[in-house]
DNA sequence: ATATTATATGACTAAATAGTCATTATAGGG
DNA sequence: CCCTATAATGACTATTTAGTCATATAATAT
């Protein structure tokens, strides 16, 4: 699954909310959709205060006085890409489950512990879709009300968890919602310092984390 | 141990670096630490670019041209605190080497816990001083060179986990620098999450992923 | 007392930035 | 071919910001 086009479903809902205008929905799906990539890109690299609309507007090949006809203000082309990132997310979470069944059939302990690098491996799918959300999100000053990007993930660590309990795989005292938030917590930090930081072993690190998390370091 | 007085060496050796000026040094006690105190608190609260310097001269009490005759530029003022807390975490961590021996005597295994949570108790012992570090580090679009926080802590841990693979109290397979890295970075971002985000289980994280890391959750 | 040095001050400058608006270009229908 | 609606443009404005500087004040030495 790669980076998806514009859902003009969403955009036309978008359009509703005041996100995005008319103007920008009229548009050809190649101008949207290169808008869209632009921002994504350029709010990942240099983060919401750190991006000029100047700079977008040049980097995009659009006049100032489009984006203001398109977007009402900066905010709302930020707050129009996690609205759209967050849509993808759940695309992505559907494709995953559609897969399941076979693999469950096959392995179940391994299916647990791939289930649990979600997170991950979507990361590695998006790159640029991913470090844009953690980077955007820490960057802006600005609280984009109502989105909660993580809760996908979340979610479905939750189910995975109570599923191993079930099956008895995972210990049944464990708490439910507050390992699945730990986890995905956990999950989204490690990706995230990865691609910020020091890029120290790179890739080890999550499934490093998910065999402790499994057997522990006591002896 | 709370926020200590300024080492005046320490203010010295950073008058040599050029990172504070000798006009700056040459203040009283009470002043420069009123002065660093307040950049904790609103670069902790603000982000570096989200402080403006006309806001940190109203709020510390200094006027705007005396502020640079104090720091060559706002950057510096950040470079000069930044400084002064990597001194401090180093004078905690040998606090606390201070009195191992008399915790190890008695519980061992209960001290290896206890040990773990290090990040914790500080940023317990010390809030703004802790979300300054981490706010600021991710706010920023500027870069420190050689400044890394987290190398207390994270030296800390191994010589931890290298004692419990000694003591027979950790799988000898553990690969230590890997897992204190891990360790370490969890440990800050569960800290840094609580504080910034819902304050959901509040506390209780930090004890939970450590039980994880000794003891797994598979059944 | 006076001279000299060190410190404090806030109006000012230059640069950057989000957002506006009058004008121009483009396209599609009659 | 023109007329109308829609889209594109970039110079302009108002505001904010880091950093400067001439002047005023305080402290210290002689």
């Amino acid at each position: 699954m790669s980076i998806p086009m514009l859902d003009e479903n969403l955009v036309a809902a978008l359009v509703d909310r005041k996100i995005v205008t008319d103007t920008f929905r009229r548009l050809t799906a190649d101008k949207k959709n290169r808008i869209y990539r632009e921002a994504i890109t350029l709010f990942g690299e240099y983060g919401y205060d750190g991006l000029a609309v100047d700079q977008f507007c040049r980097k995009a090949g659009i006049s100032k006085g489009s984006f203001f006809q398109y977007f009402p203000s900066k905010s709302h082309l930020l707050e129009f890409v996690l609205l759209v990132f967050d849509d993808y997310l759940g695309k992505w979470m559907a494709e995953i489950k559609k897969n399941e069944k076979a693999v469950l059939a096959r392995d179940r302990l391994l299916y647990l512990y791939e289930a649990l690098l979600v997170n991950s491996k979507l990361f590695k799918a998006e790159e640029r879709f991913f470090l844009f959300v953690t980077s955007a999100l820490h960057h802006s000053a600005i609280v984009i009300e109502g989105i909660d990007i993580e809760r996908h993930i979340h979610n479905y660590i939750e189910e995975i968890i109570e599923r191993g309990i079930r099956t008895g795989e995972i210990r049944g005292d464990v708490e439910v919602e507050l390992t699945a938030y730990l986890v995905s917590l956990i999950m989204s930090a490690l990706v995230q310092k990865q691609y910020l930081g020091r890029r120290l072993y790179r890739g080890k690190l999550e499934e490093y984390f998910i065999s402790f998390l499994f057997d522990g370091i006591k002896a």
